[in-house]
DNA sequence: GCATTGACGAAGG
DNA sequence: CCCTTCGCCAATG
């Protein structure tokens, strides 16, 4: 998927290939922004990731960005929803147990896109 | 064009 | 796991 995704100018289509990943996140599954910026061959920026997610609110297959979360499983992002406690009341739908901000075994949820996907 | 900011990551403490 | 420092790249002022 979409590595190779770039315009004409090099401009990476970063908005496509995360909301793309995103969306093929598992239910009761998370993943990390630098783990799908490693899929996409960003992996040194993963603030590039997160940045993308920034505008994924506009998209129009909602991106189910409550299953992204920091490399230590917290909900950083939460406030960027419409409404602060509406990620982890939807990771709790898929349960996913939030505690403090935090995914508990956050390990045992953890999907890696470049191992699940099959890099 | 430089400085600041950001839904981050890794390393050291 | 939390905190600090540094690095990363694009957007914004």
């Amino acid at each position: 998927m979409a590595k190779n995704t770039k315009k004409a100018d090099g401009t990476f289509t970063f908005f496509d290939d995360v909301y793309a990943v995103v969306r093929q996140i598992p239910k009761g599954r998370v993943t990390s922004y630098g783990a799908i910026g490693n899929f996409l061959g960003t992996a040194l920026s993963a603030r590039m990731v997160g940045w993308a997610m920034n505008a994924a609110h506009n998209q129009k297959p909602k991106v189910p960005a409550h299953r992204v979360v920091n490399r230590n499983g917290m909900l950083t992002g939460k406030f960027h929803f419409a409404t602060p406690t509406l990620m982890e009341e939807l990771l709790m739908k898929e349960k996913i147990i939030v505690k403090d901000e935090k995914i508990i075994d956050f390990k045992k949820h953890y999907w890696d896109p470049s191992v699940e996907l099959g890099l």
